[in-house]
Parts: C-alpha cells; structure tokens; sequence
DNA sequence: GAGTACACGATTGTTAACAATTCCTGTCAA
DNA sequence: TTGACAGGAATTGTTAACAATCGTGTACTC
C-alpha cells in the first residue's frame, strides 16, 4: 500500500502493514473537504479496516480523533456516522468566523511574512488552476482550504487548526445547505483578499472578508431537508 | 467509585465498574488547570488503570483525547507526559489569545443575553469566595476558567472549546514560566472585565482584557529552566 | 392486515494474552 | 571510576477471541 520501492539510504523504510491513523485521519478529512464523503455516511469499521488494509485499532483511534475534531459522530454500539451539522450548528460556525477571520487578515495585512505571502500566493495558483481544468471536487477543497491557509500564513498553530474545525464543518454545512452552484467560494473573491493583504490594506481585507463570508451564508438554504444519504461511499481511495 | 448511593426516578443509575474516558478527560483537565499535574509529569497507564479503577481500554482512549487537546503529548513506546509549552509555543498561546479574546468580549458587551451575564457574575462570586478563603488551587483554576466562560457566555460552542484548549495551555505556561505570585491572575481585573461589559462599553472591556492578558504575559519568565520533575503525582484523587 | 414478540445476523465494545520496545541494573573491562 | 555491554524487568503496542448491543426479518397473534 505504501512500500517504498527504493530504500533510501538515510530515510526510514516504510514496512508497516498499512498507513497508520494519523494518514486514515488525514484521508477521511480530504474527502470530507472534497465533498465525497457526505454527512451521516456510515463509516463501518469492517469497511475501514479493509479499505485502508488496517486492523480494528487503528481504525477505532481514528475514529475517536475524527469525533474529537467534530467531523465525525460516534453513537454508542451503533457506529460512526459523518457529521451532520443542523442549522443551529451552522449559525454557530459562521458566528465563530466571523469573530476570528477578521482579526486574522487585519493581522496578516499589517504584519506580513515573505514565507506567508508565499503560501497564499501559491495556492490562489492552484485554486485558478483547478478552476481551468474545471476539476469540481479539486476547487471545493481549495476553496475551503484557503481560509485555512489564511490561518497557517499567521505561523500559529492554535489559529491554524481552529479554522481547519471550522472549514471542515463548514465544508459538510456547504454540501447539506448549499445548493450546487455555491459549493465552492465566488470566483474571485479570494483573488481579492489577497490583494487587500498585499497592499497592507487592513481595512479592505477585513471588509472584503466579512463580505465573503456573508456570500456564502446567505446562499445557503437552512431549511433543506436532513436529506436521505447512501450508506456506503467507498471513494477514500485516491490519495 | 462513582456509585448513586440512591437512585433517583428518572435518572440513569451508574453501575459500571468506573468512570468512561470522558471523566477520566475531565479528572486530568482539572488538575493540569490547577497546576497540580506539572508539566512533563509521566502519566502510565497502569497508573491510570488503578487510580480510576479502569481498564487499559479506556484509559488508552482518554490519553489519545488528551493528547488531541494538547494536553498530553504521547511519545511512541515511551508513554503520556503532560505537555511542556516551549517559549515559541508560550507565544503562540498568547498571540491567539490576543487575537481571539478582544472581539469576544467586544460581542458580549454589545449583543448580551441574561443568560450569559448569569454565569459571568456568578463566576465572579466564585473567584472571590475562593480569594477570600485563600484556596490557592481553586483560584488558579477558576482564574483560568474565567476566560473559558467568557467564551461559554456567546453560547458558541465552538468558540468555547478553542477558548478552552488555549486556557488549559496557558496554565500549563504559567506553572512552567511564573513566579509563584502572578499563578492567578490579578486580583479585580476580572472584576473590572465584568464591569465593562455589563456597562455596555466594548471599548473599555477590550482594553482592560488586552491589559490583563499582557500582565499576565509580562509576567512570566521565559528563560526559566526546563523544570526537573516529580514523576508521580497522586494528585488525580478528588472529584 | 396491522402490530408485536422473538430470534437471528451483523456490528460494536471489552478483555486478556501475546509481541515489541524501552529502561534500568549489574557486570566486566579499560 | 567510568564506560560499554548484556540481561531482565517494566511498559507500551497489537492481536484475536469473546461479550454485549442493535437492527432486521419472520412468525405469530389479534
């Protein structure tokens, strides 16, 4: 599964079994970003462990730190089950955005890094590349994924992982709520923060912010249904 | 252990033969908050196992959420330590800290429900009871707790546990790198805190916190050693 | 035909034995 | 005395069998 076929002199071989939880964390979480993965998808043990060609423990460590960072739900002796964020859910993670994204980019267009600078720059590349090639599942990632680097381009990591929450479930309330043109962010809207940050520009940062953020929540329809879901989704395949 | 001496109508009778994972989470949380646990301070599980009266099951389980929470670090085939903020990360505590708290109290002194000026003067009560009777444990605990229940008082539980990870932290700093007179935080800035917000001053309450939090930052001192440890530390006993 | 009770299969939870690693200790040699 | 090395004890990691729970389908009753 993940042999390497060259051992390296100086590099540690990978000769374990399967990935270990950490890699089986990182795999649901991208399909969740991706979109692939949607809310209360069953995720069987049984499925896990030969999906990802993994004993029961790993799969049950994963399980617990997926629950624990809220993309999971963990019922007793019933399973495991992909969030499903309901309204009142949702108002509390736009409420919590918009509480720490401003500050945020006031900081970083005030005190701005080459290192930073570099991260943005480079993944607003990949986010018009995406948006070219036309690659849906690729352009929702990215698209929740730059605030997360908005967070990361800080250097802190406290910052860092409390907006990787709140763009994950931000991600499954987009996919329950949204309808399909508004899965991924306006066009250019992070195009233009960016900008804002390189002209040292805290103001219009934090408003072209706030704005972005009300896009995305006033096109979201929080009465849709709990909507019935496929039970088995075996799309963690690709890396 | 935790046995309902009579059980109520309507209430789940606890039979089980000890506390689930989220005690035994709940136990250690207490205790780092009240720099009982010091940092660095092994915990093995056999320990564990008998002073909650456990299996190694859930104990196992409760370290890895700890260790989620950054509370623990859990080093491979070596065991739980309490963890050890290094300098860097005492920084990075603070800065998000600074990031995060002057828009939440900002929130509160604008948009302030019964509710949540019920658990912040309450709260207050505590502290000063606990001044008063001169429990150090409990005033450094609920010092920190303060800050939680600023968080609590939006209602947003999301902003709660960010707040609460970051709180849990900055006692485990503060036991590494202060004195022994500024564990808690000053006597009646909290007070004040309370003041501004009830008086509807955003303002003011944000700058009395930025206040407070760069006391309690200036207080410390970031060249202090490593701190040699005591490996065991019983101190998981009272509720 | 609707509803209920029961039993079976599938899934999760728990335990205990086993394997692997680390840490400590005691011995020996320089 | 100090260092390295080897052996053993203690601790953590893993596995597999077992127990408990839940969901479902079937048969039975009203």
């Amino acid at each position: 599964m993940s042999f390497k076929s060259q051992p390296n002199a100086g590099e540690d071989v990978d000769i374990s079994a399967g990935p270990d939880e950490g890699l089986i964390v990182e795999r649901i979480y991208k399909a969740v970003m991706e979109q692939r993965l949607a809310p209360n998808t069953k995720l069987s043990e049984a499925r896990l462990c030969e999906t990802f060609g993994v004993g029961r423990m790993r799969v049950r460590r994963a399980l617990l730190l997926l629950s624990s960072q809220g993309i999971i739900d963990l019922q007793s002796n019933r399973g495991a089950y992909v969030a499903c964020p309901d309204k009142s859910e949702a108002n509390d993670v736009f409420a919590a955005r918009m509480l720490i994204e401003p500050p945020l980019v006031r900081q970083l267009a005030q005190e701005r890094s080459e290192a930073s600078l570099a991260l943005l720059t480079d993944h607003i590349a990949l986010e018009d590349a995406a948006r070219k090639e036309n690659e849906r599942t690729q352009i929702i990632r990215l698209s929740g994924e730059f605030h997360t680097k908005l967070a990361q381009a800080t250097g802190n990591k406290f910052i860092s992982r409390m907006m990787r929450e709140l763009v994950t479930r931000t991600s499954l309330i987009v996919g329950l709520f949204g309808s399909s043109q508004n899965a991924s962010c306006p066009d250019h809207e992070h195009t233009n923060i960016l900008k804002a940050i390189l002209a040292r520009d805290p103001d219009q940062a934090e408003e072209l912010l706030l704005s972005h953020l009300n896009h995305i929540q006033s096109g979201l329809n929080m009465d849709a249904r709990p909507q019935p879901q496929d039970d088995l989704a075996i799309i963690l395949g690709s890396a």
